[in-house]
DNA sequence: TTGTAGGCGTTATCAG
DNA sequence: CTGATAACGCCTACAA
């Protein structure tokens, strides 16, 4: 390994000039010294020891994209919104910046604060669910925190979010402009704090606004594996009336979809379904599924973009909204 | 920051003392001051700085998985096998192990070696589509490393792979024998030393063996998206005589579907298809998709498990090959 | 324009 | 059992 030292015995200067030409402090260098360290730098393959640079310099060019590990034993990975094109588009914007990204799930808000010492940690990406004791333990820290559909942030946090309220309020608008009033609801648990329950309350709200009364007994809690989509179709199709689902994911809508498939029920004759995602699944369903909307790489590409700019110094934006918008495919029938 | 400084002078011990308390040799310190040490780690919140200790110990603790960006303009994400899942494990497997996972994508050799000096990289993860050239400069480097799905790697490197070209070849037999012959080969571009090509031999030696000749019309390349299976569904209807198609992945494999009914033509009935992957999406599919299925998970604990091994200094394996076993669902004809 | 000295937090060596 | 001391590679005054 190529020190600084080592280049400097190589060409015959002290490590201060080197370390002056490794900074572009090229007026504090002679044009030859520069040619002549930068060619020793190229000849002995010099890279800069990010340890010892952040030893002495504070600031350790790590930023860390964590996931919180509910100790909930009935959350599943897929809880997490967080996906792999996220990550991708995170760690582009940071290699342009100087910054590397580090991957860690952590269960506790202690554990997350000891790894923020242990790497002096210059950023924070926060995805998956978090709930409030966390959120609160992980506001006391000063690092730069970009957020990932937070509900429990404050608005003057950055948090990269949809209004997943507003976009099912939409879509159940849509259900009832095409003359559905029994409308379902199925989605995988409704915890607090998470992404499903803000959904949920689009789904209420849309119900009021046209006085249509909520019934509990439409609402469907299941993860979204096919066995478990079986099932809660299976209590669907036996709940009387029922005219339209909407599904908090296109993977559970493609999963019930299946399930009413396989017990002849037929989309959308018999039943219509909504999805939220719009991944690419939604498009080969049978038929197409209509769906919510929501790019992650338009969200990642901000999230990023503020935690450069916070990294810079400069004040990000706070909660930033991204709209959700119904795709409208074949899934949902004109009722009569 | 609490440093083992504050500690010392808070306790009056030695620096030297309380390290080696928080390293457990206790037979070189009393029982009272490991205790008095003990409580002030805990009163003080404590935590060792890795930067300061990576600087003295020549180990890192960092671990990275790269995933090669291939210059290739024609290349898109979904190429790399990585999946969030494989991360996932990966980071719980090291963080048991006292860990950390950087995610790094590089496009030249050059910058992966630079990214292991600049961090004194532990140990790697290689991902993704790697080149024969950017194999060998990797190879140069004694970091242990992990390969996934690794075409051009010596048998003795340890590269957990699936055996594609076998997994192929079996489920064209299989179609062989429910009586197919002519046998179309849809896949994502065939470039050497990627998956798809090792795919691709697994496709012609079934047919050798069957002494059905090959047929370079039958090979359809295509991106996975709807619009690109669309395109390459109108060239397979518009070939005579095909009854089969071999897709090399099951998302690829839903948009042909979907493209096939677009166009009036009925799985299996009219044509038969198979898939690779067996994702969820292969079960919701109409019908359900016929596929290879490999598991991810145990791949990448295989991987995760291999890598603590060479970090503790014992040999791992080589070549892993897990076996990727045919799925039968309903989305393949018996001819007569 | 260049060099010297001190220190970042930790560990290892060696002496008491 | 305990404690000085030096070293890891780099950076930033400050001095020359």
């Amino acid at each position: 390994m190529t020190t600084i030292k080592d280049i400097a015995e190589y060409t015959g200067v002290s490590a201060t000039t080197v370390s002056n030409v490794i900074h572009g402090k090229k007026n504090r260098v002679s044009p030859q010294t520069v040619q002549k360290i930068q060619d020793a730098i190229k000849e002995l393959n010099y890279v800069p020891n990010m340890f010892a640079r952040s030893l002495v310099s504070s600031s350790s060019k790590v930023v860390a994209m964590i996931d919180h590990l509910p100790t909930r034993t009935d959350a599943n990975f897929s809880d997490s919104t967080l996906q792999l094109e996220v990550l991708s588009t995170l760690e582009s914007i940071l290699r342009e910046n100087g910054y590397y990204l580090m991957f860690r799930r952590v269960e506790t808000a202690e554990e997350l604060t000891s790894f923020l010492a242990n790497w002096n940690v210059d950023g924070l990406f926060v995805g998956g669910v978090i709930d409030e004791a966390f959120y609160e333990e992980l506001e006391k820290t000063s690092t730069p925190k970009v957020y990932f559909d937070c509900y429990e942030c404050n608005d003057d946090v950055c948090n990269i979010a949809i209004n997943d309220s507003d976009a099912v309020e939409n879509a159940i608008q849509y259900l009832i402009d095409n003359g559905h009033k029994r409308i379902a609801f199925a989605s995988q648990p409704l915890h607090d704090g998470y992404v499903m329950k803000e959904r949920f309350k689009g789904y209420k709200s849309a119900l009021a606004k046209n006085n249509i009364n909520f019934d509990s007994h439409l609402v469907f809690e299941s993860e979204v594996g096919l066995d478990a989509c079986r099932l809660a179709a299976k209590e669907i199709i036996n709940t009387p009336g029922i005219t339209a689902v909407m599904a908090t994911t296109d993977l559970m809508a493609a999963g019930l979809m299946t399930a009413f498939r396989e017990n002849g029920i037929r989309i959308p004759e018999d039943i219509s379904i909504i999805g939220f995602d719009n991944f690419s699944i939604s498009q080969m369903t049978v038929p197409p599924l209509t769906t919510l909307n929501h790019d992650m790489k338009i969200k990642s590409r901000l999230a990023g973009e503020n935690m450069i700019k916070m990294l810079n110094g400069e004040k990000a934006e706070g909660r930033v909204e991204c709209k959700a918008d119904l795709i409208i495919r074949e899934s949902v029938a004109k009722l009569n």
